[in-house]
DNA sequence: TTGTAGGCGTTATCAT
DNA sequence: ATGATAACGCCTACAA
């Protein structure tokens, strides 16, 4: 039986509201009161009862985090920013993990409500249109993280993408490089991937190159993914002479593949990554890869829900993080 | 305003016990009413309001999970399966990243138990006196992850970290190696690592080998970090001819300094890790380790204490998952 | 400045 | 089988 704010108002020989006043301090105590309840709620260790105060307040010092993979590296340093800068404002982490199954986020959504978490940042591959719907009209702060939404009515922080891949791209391009395969996520309209897509068609576009459609694949951002994908090409002897994977990890795995076949990197094959998660700098060959101020993204976005959830203004409810080509040894010039 | 279960009484021309009655089905309803009110249920969208559920049930279907990074990959796995398996039985998790450090995980604790979670999970680099202190008398459902507590009263699930520590050892002294550094997390009694510390140890006493300290270096779990090390017994001309780390991530980061500096693996040097996480089979040469269940761990971990919460009697409270000594390429016989 | 009392949304113990 | 009603622990008008 934990001791209760009765007790202490009992022990204090002061009123309940008199207590609650001086945890809160919401009103004016006389410092003598003031003095002797803090003594007793020393003595006897009392702590406020969250769940009680949340069920009358209608919040709950909790903020729901749904992604859809905790156990992949770049989602898990967004985590660390999320944490971190939670914390410093008292905030806790509800953590939802879906698989990306649209089923499952629509379930945790409309849990985290029902939860009363006061915030929610959101993180999936493919952002289905009936997410669309209920983030826009859901009532609690949202933040959409490593996603822009420019064009959506839902806060969101991430770098430009579409940019990103284009820069990428084009600096393939202008290395020599005329077949470049890109390893994506999967084909849908509304895919995390899509805005790579695009930089990468843009660039190709603008080189006067004709996108081919066979060099396009669809992995699913995990290691053993990409490595059967870079498999294919080898089997169906169309390797191209680059390979932009989506993230760092499908790099990886291409890159073993492509090792593990015989084939020297960058010297056959030149393959870049995205993210720049930090195994990138240390695998050899050092990853060319699109850096991301990856904590900085779940740092902002939490600060976006915090200052969402004490109603202060904030100017764009999409922002924009910088991000910048890292080119190191996975990548050669071939000209 | 969300609809309460009054309104659905009211609605329903019931009295509230009966709503919730049905809703719980906690007690008889004739089915005629039992319909009636799951018609208004279903017609105002009603949901039982978790937080004043918690508040009287003295309930939250909330697990605290606290971990020292959430952004190792290692930890990333185990939460997978402490998620999963959660789900299943209608719990959630509340996230507690500590960086390891004590005063954290102590405020974590407390924070927790003020929330009302139902059962906690904790993981830490260090195992303090504090922590063991603290753990050993809570009154709430606990498990101690990847971590041996034969000799606390904490329940645990984990593997054997010293037998794993011996044998992969032993394999590399038996392969003809008899300077074989480790690299394990820091210097204290407490922490973790001291059981692989003591296996390595009695491998290489039952092999007539004496302990070099000098071959013993304190890592962080961290790719940097290993690098460095590996780097310092470079610069120190004390190169051995096999790294033990504790972690596979610590042996690539091992694996690469040695790279860059011109050294071949596992020619020159052999280097073996501990966990097999994905990576481990893909990055190259591939990782020999020892393989750990992971997402397992993290599955007994939340079955057990799910079956605390429900009073279930839990036969052994420390519970030892099997590992296997994954033999591949970063490791050679040089006999 | 301090105390009283009502209410937050549920569950559970009584009667009925 | 059903319905009042008292908790659960806390906050906050409203009174004093």
């Amino acid at each position: 039986m934990s001791i209760t704010i009765k007790d202490v108002a009992k022990k204090a020989g002061v009123s309940i509201s008199t207590v609650s006043r001086v945890i809160n301090s919401s009103k004016p105590v006389s410092s003598e009161i003031r003095q002797k309840v803090l003594k007793v709620i020393e003595e006897t260790g009392y702590r406020p009862n969250p769940v009680a105060r949340s069920l009358v307040m209608k919040k709950s010092q909790l903020i729901g985090v749904v992604v859809p993979d905790i156990s992949n590296v770049f989602i898990g340093e967004i985590l660390n920013g999320i944490e971190e800068i939670g914390k410093m404002y008292g905030y806790d982490i509800l953590l939802c993990n879906t698989y990306g199954d649209l089923e499952e986020e629509l379930r945790y959504l409309n849990l985290l409500r029902a939860k009363q978490v006061e915030g929610i940042i959101f993180m999936t591959w493919k952002l289905e249109e009936k997410l669309v719907e209920y983030l826009e009209k859901i009532d609690i702060p949202v933040a959409l993280v490593n996603r822009n939404t420019s064009n959506l009515h839902i806060p969101s922080v991430s770098i430009d993408n579409f940019e990103a891949a284009y820069e990428m791209t084009k600096f393939l391009i202008e290395n020599g490089h005329k077949k470049v395969a890109l390893i994506r996520s999967s084909l849908d309209q509304n895919a995390f991937g899509l805005d790579q897509y695009n930089g990468y068609k843009k660039a190709l576009e603008e080189h006067g190159l004709e996108i081919n459609e066979e060099l396009v694949k669809y992995g699913n951002w995990k290691l053993e993914n990409s490595y059967e994908i870079v498999k294919e090409f080898i089997d169906e002897k169309v390797l191209p002479t680059a390979i932009f994977a989506a993230s760092d990890e499908m790099a990886i795995g291409a890159i073993n593949c492509l090792l593990d076949n015989g084939y020297k990197v960058p010297e056959d094959v030149s393959v870049v990554g995205f993210n720049d998660i930090k195994l990138a700098s240390i695998y050899r060959p050092n990853l060319t890869t699109i850096h991301q101020p990856i904590y900085d993204i779940g740092a902002v976005a939490m600060r976006m829900i915090v200052k969402k959830i004490n109603g202060e203004e904030i100017g764009n409810h999409v922002i924009t993080l910088p991000h910048e080509l890292m080119i190191r040894e996975s990548s050669k010039n071939i000209e």
